[in-house]
DNA sequence: GTCTATAAGCGGATAGAC
DNA sequence: GTCTATCCGCTTATAGAC
């Protein structure tokens, strides 16, 4: 592996395990097995390693998501049920992400600006979703006000509950996430149809 | 006003201002108008008086809580109405904190224990009063584990709506905490009654 | 209780050899 | 590209006078 590379999953780790504030270049270089003047070389300093590893997050958050689509076909019971899956594991890959996000974008404007980005992407993939379910009849029609902030909800829902979890001391964990998608499957229910009741109840091919 | 509270006082504006990490003891001691060594006399180190803050924040909220419960009356849409606002006043008063609560949760073990210990009693508060609102024939009759996903649900908006608003790079303001306030009453409003849409649509004396 | 002075250590970052 | 050596600056924390 290329020692760029090296040094990103060696931050990771470590921030996963120790949080961004305690880890500091030493530590990764260590890590990464190689000398302090080496990480410079290939990082201005810990936030452009930041910067690195939310730039790999976006790539493969993205490149699952297509694949799931196209695998699954687009905005089916299906490729839900999967979306949710992939995200759970994403969630969990980079959880120190998950955990620090509030400061590190608070913190870091360039780091603030490409979340942003994402952030509102993924309110309007989940929009969308809600759109296509409702055209296809799997939801009932929903006046748009509500579309909007039940969106947010889904998507706010999504983004905090790992940080939800070890804030209730729960372990995060197969289980714990899975409670995640039943909060999803519950605030689901609540709009669901006939025909969407048989579509998402199904399980997908991802079990 | 005391050396301890003043120091309390000045770390407080300056975490809210510029974050726990960029803010040294130095800085606390000098926006306190103290001496580095003083603060040293009155706190062990930096954790002891994010510790110290956390106590506060605890009995200024279940102080508020119990205040709002004995002029309108404990389950009361009235009480409702009012601790809603309350809160929104109470994570803009302690904004750093919600910010990286997490992050300082996961850091420090003795703080966690305390915090889950709130977190727990917030959840079962939630709980009774939705329990309460049911057996008052506000809210229809929910299924015992729905009802517990409803509650968590719950807590977790009104838990983590200022992060969400800062993540996604909008104002912490009067307007978007009310956007919060709207979230939760989405929420319920799946399942009120007419009778107790007739009593949380009446704006409370908060307003 | 409060100050001044200062020790000790660490993390970030760079220079220059290989 | 990678290493070793090193420096600067800052933060924490303590000692001891008042």
């Amino acid at each position: 592996m290329k020692t760029k590379s090296r040094i990103v999953v060696a931050a990771i780790a470590l921030f996963n395990d120790r949080g961004t504030k305690a880890v500091t270049t030493n530590h990764i270089a260590a890590e990464a097995g190689i000398s302090p003047g080496n990480l410079y070389y290939h990082f201005r300093n810990k936030t452009d390693i930041i910067r690195a590893i939310f730039d790999e997050m976006d790539k493969y958050g993205v490149a699952e998501y297509q694949r799931i689509s196209a695998e699954r076909g687009p905005a089916t019971a299906d490729a839900v049920a999967g979306t949710f899956v992939m995200l759970q594991e994403f969630n969990w890959r980079y959880r120190f992400f998950k955990r620090e996000m509030t400061s590190l974008v608070t913190a870091d404007p360039v780091l603030k600006k490409r979340f942003i980005k994402t952030h509102r992407a993924m309110l309007a993939l989940v929009r969308s979703a809600l759109d296509v379910s409702i055209a296809q009849g799997l939801l009932r029609d929903i006046p748009a006000r509500e579309r909007d902030l039940l969106a947010e909800e889904i998507w706010l829902v999504t983004l905090f509950w790992p940080n939800y979890l070890e804030l209730g001391g729960e372990k995060v964990d197969t289980g714990t996430l899975e409670r995640g998608s039943e909060q999803l499957r519950g605030i689901m229910l609540r709009y669901v149809t006939q025909k969407g009741l048989r579509a998402f109840s199904r399980p997908g091919r991802a079990g």
